[in-house]
DNA sequence: AATAGGTCATTCAAGCTTCAACTATTTTCG
DNA sequence: CGAAAATAGTTGAAGCTTGAATGACCTATT
């Protein structure tokens, strides 16, 4: 794609999306690998051990954590079946709402986010972190806050009170 | 997630390496949806159709796209096998290698093509590069060029020149 | 020229994701 | 109230991705 006609993109934000399509593409993968390779996880299932390790009770509502991991509910259901049968998570109904259900961690879950949050960790270093300056990730940060705000689904913000202790800008 | 042990991310890199990890997870879905519904691509489909476009006599090596497009040669081949169903690429055995491929842009999908850039620029615009100040996008650019390389399996950096002059963070 | 070892690309099967359809419950409001 | 609409979550089938295995060909070394 070359030319510059009506509202193209600007050969020095062609090259910014470039960059920023190449990590998509190639830094999750990577991840997986290294999880997957540690601790027979993938970066989905991380990703859910990790929400849940972080709620009162290690417990959340699946549609509050199908928000919170940024999938549909579908996917976080199969997503939870296998999990499930892999002794991670279990399913408890919801007292108060009979249509609704908790995701809850189990001991197994917490043991083995235990044990492949060091490797994980590392790897984010590795390939994402330790690859930019302070600076560089400040400016990183907002930009993608910013972004990251607008592709939600803008509703709930403050809403849903099973979510968010207050507290920790860095805990969702 | 508590202890901070080994070598754990501090408070800000947490918070910036979820605001990446969210936009990892909501970006693509969104833009491929647009993508999708307007002209029936996804998005590997649109960056395999760019890299055709952009190169002599709009063919490349199967290698090669797949390197560019940062993908495993075994789902390039599948996508291939896709795209070539769909009309919109070809495959041609190379005259000098006889173990390797050419993919070529037929007419047809450099039509579709011509016919999504647009639709998929302004969804790019949109959901991205509109969010994020210019100096933010030069920043972005230059940090996400470094994991970008730093994750590609060896190749040359792919950063542009005009991205790699530092910038006064306080200007963003 | 032979052979060992690499590269190019495809295939298969298993697993994951998506989308639409569905059940069951709660909420809204005329 | 009671019908319509919204919400919570699940399911199934089709399609996509992954990783290992395979076949075919090139290249370096001897």
């Amino acid at each position: 794609m070359t030319e510059a006609e009506p509202r193209w993109l600007s050969d020095e934000d062609q090259c910014v999306w470039r960059q920023i399509i190449a990590v998509i593409n190639m830094l999750p993968p990577r991840l997986e690998r290294e999880l997957q390779r540690a601790h027979g996880l993938s970066l989905h299932d991380y990703q859910i051990l990790v929400q849940l390790s972080e709620h009162p009770d290690r417990e959340v509502r699946l549609s509050d954590l199908a928000e919170a991991t940024q999938q549909s509910k579908s996917r976080l259901s199969h997503q939870m079946t296998r999990m499930e049968n892999a002794g991670l998570v279990a399913r408890r109904n919801c007292p108060t709402d009979r249509r609704g259900a908790y995701a809850v961690l189990t001991e197994e879950g917490w043991r083995v986010l235990e044990a492949a949050a060091p490797t994980h960790v590392e790897s984010v270093r590795e390939h994402l972190m330790d690859v930019m300056t302070p600076a560089q990730k400040q400016v990183v940060g907002a930009a993608f806050g910013a972004v990251a705000d607008k592709l939600r689904p803008a509703a709930r913000s403050t809403v849903c009170p099973s979510l968010k202790q207050p507290v920790d800008p860095s805990g969702v």
